[in-house]
DNA sequence: CCAAACCGTGAACCATGATTCACTGTTCAC
DNA sequence: GTGAACAGTGAATCATGGTTCACGGTTTGG
């Protein structure tokens, strides 16, 4: 649809093929935002993208390239709205840091078999790495905010790449298990937000200077 | 070497079935310590136990079990320690927290691979659901802990479900970063404490009452 | 002492699923 | 217009590693 609008870049072929790889890296997303990563077979993979299998690869010279990229991208999109959030100027760093928090128990909320894959599924080794930059990422947003925060005098200085490290681990592992069944409600994200804020030494209720 | 000085339970072939089960589950986990699940295939796991690969199916019916096994008896053994600190009477219900998690951080840091492979490295489903009640037996610890602070008055009552399996998300993806390459330093577990401890809503550096 | 039951063996077997490749139709460069 | 280059195809191929099984040797119960 957009492909046909935008202006053609390098002839008819180039458009094609780089409509066909978006059909794969798509397709793929699909597949696995609906079951995880153990149902994406090259075989359904392929049937999905409504393609050949050995068009797979033409495009990508394996599975594990193929799937890393599909993470990256799923992975950077969910990345980008915590971290916009985040580096929003706002009243201030611990607010924003709740801010970030809520977006993340809402995203991970709206598409619980995508946030599984994305945070936690056993997966491909290449996938795996992918995972570890991707926590490393949501691990510096969360660094950032606290240095602000510590600079801004809101909170007693802390090691803030072992508090950012925890604070990841700490939402990961504390939605996992509500949005196995059912879902993650207000009441859970309130109490991480709690958690979290007193975590770093903030006040509890946040002053509201207002 | 301890099944020849015990008394002979049900005659000489159980005795060196059991013996024979003993070796099986110990090399799989030797195995696993040193390389993680990803080294364990049956062919290896047999090697390392003395034993042929058909005599691995005398024993368990498929590998998910085997590896499901090993893993629980690593798990629980963990477990114990952390729980047994836990669980023992002490000064306050705090000071035990603190003692738990620096018992879980120093066993992680004596055996990081195995810490890897408990805490995280993909595996098998009957392994990972094993894995997920080992978390939630942790969350149970820990939680305990809350619920006996809450009624003593240390910190402020909150949901301990939530805060209990926050608390073992943050301890693990706080370690698996340093765990992988150096080590985890004594500077990295005091902060983790002070962070857990915080998050509770407890004080700082704990009210010393002697 | 004997036969039944059973443990251990390890090479052969199989299932799964990733990867290849000979072939067809289309686009590009000249 | 024409040949080279290339996207797409999907059935066949291959690699990996879990699982089976026919075959000795040993223990057991009578």
């Amino acid at each position: 649809m957009e492909a046909a609008i935008l202006p053609r870049i390098g002839g008819l072929r180039a458009e094609r093929r780089a409509a066909t790889r978006d059909a794969i890296v798509a397709g793929t997303l699909s597949l696995v935002a609906e079951g995880g990563w153990s149902v994406a077979s090259m075989h359904d993979v392929a049937r999905r993208a409504g393609v050949a299998t050995g068009t797979l690869y033409r495009h990508f010279p394996s599975k594990s390239e193929l799937l890393a990229e599909v993470f990256a991208e799923a992975a950077a999109r969910e990345l980008a709205v915590v971290a916009d959030i985040a580096g929003r100027p706002a009243p201030g760093p611990l607010r924003r840091l709740r801010a970030a928090i809520e977006a993340f128990a809402h995203r991970a909320n709206a598409a619980p078999t995508l946030a599984y894959a994305l945070m936690a599924e056993p997966a491909d080794p290449a996938v795996e790495a992918a995972r570890l930059a991707n926590k490393r990422a949501y691990a510096g947003v969360f660094a950032a905010l606290l240095e602000e925060a510590a600079a801004a005098g809101e909170i007693a200085p802390l090691d803030t790449g072992v508090a950012a490290a925890a604070i990841v681990g700490a939402l990961q592992e504390a939605l996992l298990g509500p949005l196995a069944h059912g879902r993650a409600g207000p009441r859970l994200v309130a109490e991480l937000v709690t958690f979290t804020i007193n975590a770093v030494g903030g006040a509890p209720h946040g002053h509201d200077p207002a």
